[in-house]
DNA sequence: GTCTGATCTTGGTCAGACCAGTATGCTAAC
DNA sequence: GTTAGCATACTGGTCTGACCAAGATCAGAC
């Protein structure tokens, strides 16, 4: 029939992409709403059926719709995922982004925790305190260890309530717990680290309960680099020799 | 010919996006590289071209991939616009998530000044000069004050070095550029907010150059704070007096 | 009033086709 | 031998019309 670009030069995909953003943006497609058919959306913009497909699978990997088989396609509440699969796929091919992710997460959760120390209620209080519980008890445990410290750190952010911070966090931890594993490794390898971990988090506990943000913020972010020297110096491998002379 | 599900349940799609997939994250799709036409991944994969078109169409609001018209499809470096995209859409649902993108922008900003106060080189300090230079010069004017306001804050986060802080900043900083415009139009009604906005971009910049973290992040958390108690005052609408008082 | 089955609708997919430029290589002119 | 030109194969962008399987719906049977 036409030619393949409207008039203005835009492609057929992002006609239809553009014509449902702009309903989603306007706040006229809310979460939870049903869009009308692929076919009607396909004879209504007056392009074919593949083209709303793919700009309906954009927003999907989005996480702003979902696709249902044989049911329709709705607007969902955005999903962390996405950030996930970005970042997974960043990550991939940028090895020597892990560092920087790791500056990112530290910055995410030093702010959470000064959140925290303002918001926090009972609720946040009991699951930080079942976590350092737990810590402690899976100490000598690689795994569960690792578990554990996540949460943790989850927890914290949890306590925010700030849920751009809880999805930022979750998306870049993600990438980070293979990091927390290796962590736990050297707590295998050497015992010296077991009070660093328990006493740190109880710290951190601590200046959470007091509700004193600084101290939480600084405690925290010590916390982090003391990790990181121990993973520097586990790298050059004369771990032992710099803990005992310490 | 066969179902259009596989053994397994998978999708057509997801069986393209998951063969896709592996490649990437194991590294054998690098940046730069051209993918096999679309015609071929479909008689290679056993679906249709509209399918393949799905699975790339995904990847590429990823930002993981650029389809090139009648060009090719290459593999490209991850790209921030899709935290752009997924953020605009996620705020536009959720109205009340502002608050929230500011909290996690004060987040990455105080990160990137700690790690700016370590890295930054003459080229940063540089930035950061002809920033705050224009912020003077440009103090009466909303639109370009507020430009220069976003390019000050920026020039801290580039300074950071750190490609992750970087692009989540990018990404919240975009969501937030009205608010800038709004905080300037509160200048011109207020011009004692000048010697704030001034004197407090002045310190940073000082804090930056003596490559003094803590005291980087205490003055930028506190510039912040000033801000929105500005915002705050200025709602209530007891701007004048409050200051008069002060 | 409830249950049941035919029918409509929806997403999932395919096959084959056409268009408009790009890339390439071969031919013909210099 | 070199190079300008052009035919051709290839690429993405798109359309049409069709089929399948299963959820949704409603008329009709009980």
């Amino acid at each position: 029939m036409e030619l393949k670009r409207t008039a203005d030069g835009e492609t057929g995909f992002e006609k239809v992409f553009a014509f449902l953003r702009e309903r989603l943006l306007a706040g006229s497609l809310k979460p939870g709403d049903r869009l009308i058919s692929e076919r009607e959306l396909a004879t209504l913009l007056g392009v074919s059926r593949p083209i709303v497909r793919e700009a309906l699978r954009a927003l999907t990997v989005l996480g702003i719709v979902e696709i249902r088989d044989r049911i329709g396609t709705v607007v969902t509440r955005p999903d962390v995922s996405v950030l996930n699969d970005f970042f997974t796929f960043a990550l991939a091919q940028q090895a020597d982004m892990l560092d920087d992710v790791m500056q990112a997460r530290v910055a995410i959760e030093c702010q959470a925790i000064r959140l925290a120390c303002e918001r926090a209620n009972i609720a946040d209080f009991e699951r930080l305190q079942r976590a350092l519980a737990k810590i402690g008890e899976t100490i000598d445990e690689a795994d569960a260890g690792g578990m554990a410290d996540f949460e943790f750190h989850r927890a914290i952010v949890i306590a925010s309530h700030s849920e751009t911070l809880t999805v930022l966090h979750g998306s870049l931890a993600g990438l980070l717990t293979h990091s927390h594993r290796s962590r736990r490794k050297l707590v295998q390898a050497f015992p010296s680290m077991k009070t660093y971990l328990i006493d740190d988090h109880r710290r951190i506990f601590d200046a959470v309960i007091a509700r004193d943000p600084e101290r939480a913020d600084a405690t925290l972010r010590k916390h982090f680099a003391i990790g990181d020297e121990y993973r520097r110096r586990a790298i050059v491998g004369d771990i032992d020799r710099t803990i005992a002379s310490g």
